[in-house]
RNA sequence: GGGCGAAUAGCUCAGCGGAAGAGCGUCGCCCUUACAAGGCGGUGGUCGCAGGUUCGAACCCUGCUUCGCCUACCA
């Protein structure tokens, strides 16, 4: 290909279309189970089948992509295995939603049967989408190995586990106070509630006293009156003083003709004393049936159960007849009229209710109590605290530990049944009396009674339970594959910290329990991506920025129209600043661009603030990083790689290079060094920085600047066989510092590294495509701390004559003369070897000067570069004394203070008796450099005085 | 209510015991044949507040303030 057609700007679209059917028909993702080589694997966490791909799997996969590619080349067996996950009642409600707006029926119209078929139907159409979001990511998963929670395979692990839990005890059956959903009519686990604060009210009712006078009664407060329906008992704290003389009475229990008793209580309830005398009246009504606090009074006093809200959450018998029917919502309103209007009605204030509301249905849950299956948690999760005890999994960042071992401790019973149909079906069969059989496969007669046509359980599993077998289920346990032995335990699980109860903490129970190992080394705890002013991305906010935006571009008016689609509240408001923060849309920046971004924000802070600008720097990143690279292919006409390697790599390969091309070198091997850690730590933005740094800052800002004059063509130089064996060797430098970045950053930005690294001229064979290269590492041989000390005053030489002439508005273009004043003649033939190279970089023409004394015609200016070096560039009359004055002045004042400050450390007693010797030395070294730059300073400015 | 985290330049964030840093922004100058999605130079900070430990504190300890994020059945 010619290099001419390399456009000036990076085309993000085309090539990364290319590259990506170029990996997989390779089959460069796919990970080979009995290879010898040391396995690296990741569980990619699977996004639900209802969603789409945004910036959080962005965020969390770029992660896992980095290290799984990284890995690769470094030689490991890597393989990252992707899936999708059913996500049971996130489908529920999206298809209940659908039919009963397109037909207005329920799921229970509709039919089990029918409702599964478009299920699977919808699942088809929407499975494929996410992960073909995440190919035009350049995630390198392991496609082959793609699977679905609920394909044939996981249904299998799924009954094996369930039927082992429950022959060893550990899944059972019980009623229990549940979390009910009253809109999708089903169980949810506590951790599927929100609690939140709403307003509500605060009532106080009076409950008269049976054979009392018209006077006697006790008053209780409660958040929910119509649950009065199904109170049956007043509790007092048994030692509150004031109702001792009603132990053991009875009340009548207004609108529903029942006495129920007073009952004495002391218990103590986190902590404190329930009921507290202090709240209220200190007396509660207690209704067993639909408040998980009172039904545990319940069973400690011994008080009868009276259920009174069905599952569509409404009043039912024995509820009075007259509520029956009703909503809570609406017989809390009757009950309430009716209790004032009967005189019972004490009082009402506003007050904030803490409010249970489904996760996914957003309906408020009703506390009920039912027949559920449960797990027993507590023998499975002393398991997995003794596992991280034992740092068999380490959290990163590491304080994530805590938040774990704190559920852990704390945890409960799981309830894993659910009332839905899209999930895995309970493998419990009943027979016709009412035994219940476990079994992987349908039983044909009942274990206990051998009755035949059994049937099985309505229920299915919470979709957590075989999200939780899912690191091993996907590598086919429960048979011995080559797969599970190869690649389980995962090296890292890299997720959001807001699943580590739901997920996390589950496969570290399941996975210790059925496969005796841990299923991850680490946990890596992603950070979550809010908006520029720090809000959480939401679709009614519209603030979400979608990768796919990013990735491909989107014009001003798709992006307006997605927020009318949403219906937000406030759609005109997000509009103005959808206008106002991209008004020419979204330019496409490419998946490398947003990659990068991300790895580059990545500090591990708890939130990466996230806005279409930030992304552009890193776009302009990939750009730069494109142009260098469009340069260097322009200019290696004639260069022949395997000649270069064997002179580099010969006997007196060094010798043969320039102080320059020591020194890229030496600073790559650097940025290898930094890059290797810091991942090594998953410190991805230090990674990325130190890339950024070198790309950026070294290669472009100086090394291609200090290699231009030896690439040039000219006639002199093809006449002149050291200056074309010069070009020669500058040419290789270049090709092998561009290889080497392509390879460090690949994990990063795999698509434009790619397209550039093909490009290059390269040596011995390599391998069809850069992601199977090497990843770089430092080679000490290569680490020249002696460049780095001459390209380092070169760099301070340069600015300093950049800055005097910038000073004096002398134009850029010409070449100005500058006098060096350097203190020794050591000094002085090091900054000969490269003085062309300054002349060159700042456009001056520069001469040495004997810095013993001045020897310069008055009217110059002055910059002192460092204790060996100054730099005066010859004015005459332009020169500003005044100036010229303030500036050097202040930088005596600034010089000053550090003496100042040193000098004081040295002069404290304590210090020189207590400090380390080698931090003594370092200051003493430091007083002396500033010492000797002072009377440089001082010098400068004594001389201004002979200024015209 | 309990737990965890964060407060450093205008913004976003590194630094976590011995010289206050980066990127972006801002202000100048430059279309210098890789890149204006660029180059060069400059400006900018009592490191939230108050105590303590130490020869020495942005960094360790204590308290306070303000913001996040989890978590919780206070009638």
């Amino acid at each position: 290909m010619s290099t001419s057609a390399l456009s000036k700007q990076y085309e993000p679209t085309e090539v990364e279309a290319r590259w990506i059917r170029f990996w997989i028909e390779n089959g460069f993702f796919h990970a080979d189970e009995n290879s010898p080589r040391v396995p690296y694997s990741i569980t990619l966490p699977p996004p639900n089948v209802t969603g789409s791909l945004h910036i959080g799997h962005a965020l969390g996969s770029t992660m896992q992509d980095i290290l799984i590619r990284w890995h690769r080349m470094r030689g490991d067996n890597a393989m990252w295995m992707p899936g999708i996950d059913h996500a049971s009642i996130a489908v529920h409600v999206l298809l209940e939603k659908d039919l009963k707006r397109s037909e207005n029926k329920t799921r229970f119209e509709l039919g089990r049967d029918e409702f599964m078929r478009r299920a699977w139907k919808w699942k088809e159409r929407s499975g494929n989408r996410i992960s073909e979001q995440e190919k035009l990511m350049g995630f390198s998963l392991d496609w082959p190995r793609e699977r679905f929670t609920m394909d044939e395979r996981s249904n299998r692990a799924v009954r094996e586990a369930f039927v082992r839990l429950y022959e060893e005890g550990l899944i059972f059956r019980a009623k229990r106070m549940i979390n009910w959903d009253p809109a999708s009519e089903t169980v949810v686990s506590d951790l599927e509630v929100d609690t939140v604060d709403e307003n509500g009210s605060l009532w106080s009712i009076r409950y008269p006293i049976v054979g009392g006078g018209p006077d006697d009664a006790i008053v209780v407060a409660t958040t929910r009156p119509e649950t009065m329906l199904g109170d049956t008992a007043v509790a007092v704290h048994a030692k509150d003083e004031r109702y001792l003389a009603l132990h053991g009475k009875q009340i009548e229990l207004p609108l529903t003709g029942r006495t129920i008793p007073i009952v004495p209580i002391d218990i103590i309830r986190d902590g404190k004393a329930w009921p507290d005398p202090a709240f209220g009246t200190g007396a509660v009504k207690v209704t067993p049936a639909h408040d998980p606090n009172d039904y545990a009074v319940s069973q400690i006093a011994n008080l009868p159960v009276l259920e009174v809200i069905d599952r569509q959450g409404k009043l039912m018998a024995p509820a009075p007849a007259k509520y029956v029917g009703m909503t809570v919502e609406q017989a809390r309103k009757a009950v309430v009229a009716d209790l004032e209007a009967g005189g019972f009605l004490v009082e009402t204030k506003p007050y904030k209710v803490p409010r249970g509301r489904s996760q996914r249905s957003g309906a408020v849950i009703e506390p009920m109590l039912m027949e559920q299956w449960w797990v027993k948690a507590k023998p499975l999760a002393d398991k997995a605290i003794a596992a991280v005890e034992q740092g068999k999994t380490k959290f990163v960042p590491e304080h994530y530990t805590k938040t774990f071992m704190h559920w852990m401790t704390h945890i409960e019973d799981w309830c894993i049944s659910r009332q839905l149909w899209w999930g895995h079906q309970i493998p419990a069969y009943y027979c016709a009396d009412g035994h219940v059989t476990v079994a992987r496969e349908q039983p044909a007669a009942c274990k206990q009674c051998g009755k035949p046509d059994l049937r099985q359980d309505d229920d299915i599993l919470d979709t957590w339970f075989s999200s939780g077998l899912w690191p091993f289920s996907t590598l086919g346990w429960p048979d011995k594959t080559h797969d599970l032995r190869t690649f389980y335990p995962n090296s890292v699980l890299v997720t959001a910290p807001d699943i580590i109860f739901f997920w996390v903490a589950r496969m570290m129970m399941m996975g210790i329990h059925f496969m005796g190992k841990v299923p991850f080394k680490s946990v890596y705890l992603t950070s979550t991506v809010v908006d520029e002013s720090g809000a959480k991305m939401s679709k009614t906010k519209g603030n979400v920025i979608d990768p796919l935006d990013v990735v491909n571009g989107a014009t001003l008016d798709t992006l307006l129209a997605r927020v009318d689609q949403e219906k937000p509240p406030d759609p005109d408001e997000i509009k103005k600043r959808i206008k106002k923060q991209s008004p020419e849309g979204m330019p496409a920046m490419g998946a490398d661009a947003l990659r990068f971004a991300l790895a580059a924000l990545n500090t591990g802070s708890s939130r990466i603030r996230l806005s279409p600008d930030r992304i552009k720097e890193y776009r302009n990143f990939i750009n730069k990083l494109w142009n260098a690279s469009r340069f260097a292919l322009m200019n290696f006409d004639g260069y022949d790689p395997a000649r270069f390697e064997a002179q580099i790599h010969g006997p007196n390969g060094r010798t043969g290079l320039g102080v320059a091309e020591r020194w890229i070198l030496s600073r790559l091997q650097h940025a290898c060094t930094a890059v290797n850690t810091a991942l090594e730590a998953f410190r991805f933005a230090d990674a990325a920085q130190a890339i950024w740094h070198f790309v950026w800052n070294e290669l472009c800002d100086w090394y291609i600047e200090l290699a231009k004059p030896h690439l040039h063509q000219s006639e002199e130089l093809t006449e002149d066989p050291a200056r074309a064996a010069r070009r020669h060797v500058v040419q290789g430098v270049l090709a092998t510092a561009l290889e080497t970045t392509m390879r460090l950053l690949h994990p990063f930005a795999p698509f434009v590294t790619e397209e550039i690294w093909q490009k290059l001229p390269k040596g011995q064979p390599l391998p069809e495509s850069l992601m199977v290269t090497v990843f770089p590492e430092a080679d000490p041989e290569w680490i020249d701390p002696a460049a780095e000390a001459e390209i380092g005053v070169l760099q301070d030489i340069t600015s300093a004559c950049r800055m005097l002439k910038q000073t004096y508005k002398l134009p850029p273009a010409q070449s100005v003369e500058v006098e060096l004043a350097v203190r020794s003649d050591a000094t002085r033939v090091s900054i000969e070897k490269f003085k062309d190279l300054v002349e060159r970089m700042a456009k001056v023409k520069a001469t040495f000067a004997s810095g013993q004394e001045n020897t310069m015609t008055p009217g110059a200016a002055k910059t002192v570069v460092n204790a060996e070096v100054e730099v005066r560039m010859p004015l005459g009359g332009l020169v500003d004394a005044a100036a010229e004055t303030k500036r050097i002045a202040k930088d005596i004042e600034k010089n000053q203070k550090d003496i100042d400050a040193i000098e004081k450390k040295l002069g404290n007693a304590d210090f020189v008796d207590r400090a380390p010797p080698d931090v003594i030395a370092e200051q003493r070294a430091r007083l002396a450099d500033h010492q000797a730059i002072h009377a440089r300073l001082a010098e400068a400015l004594a001389t201004l005085g002979a200024a015209p």
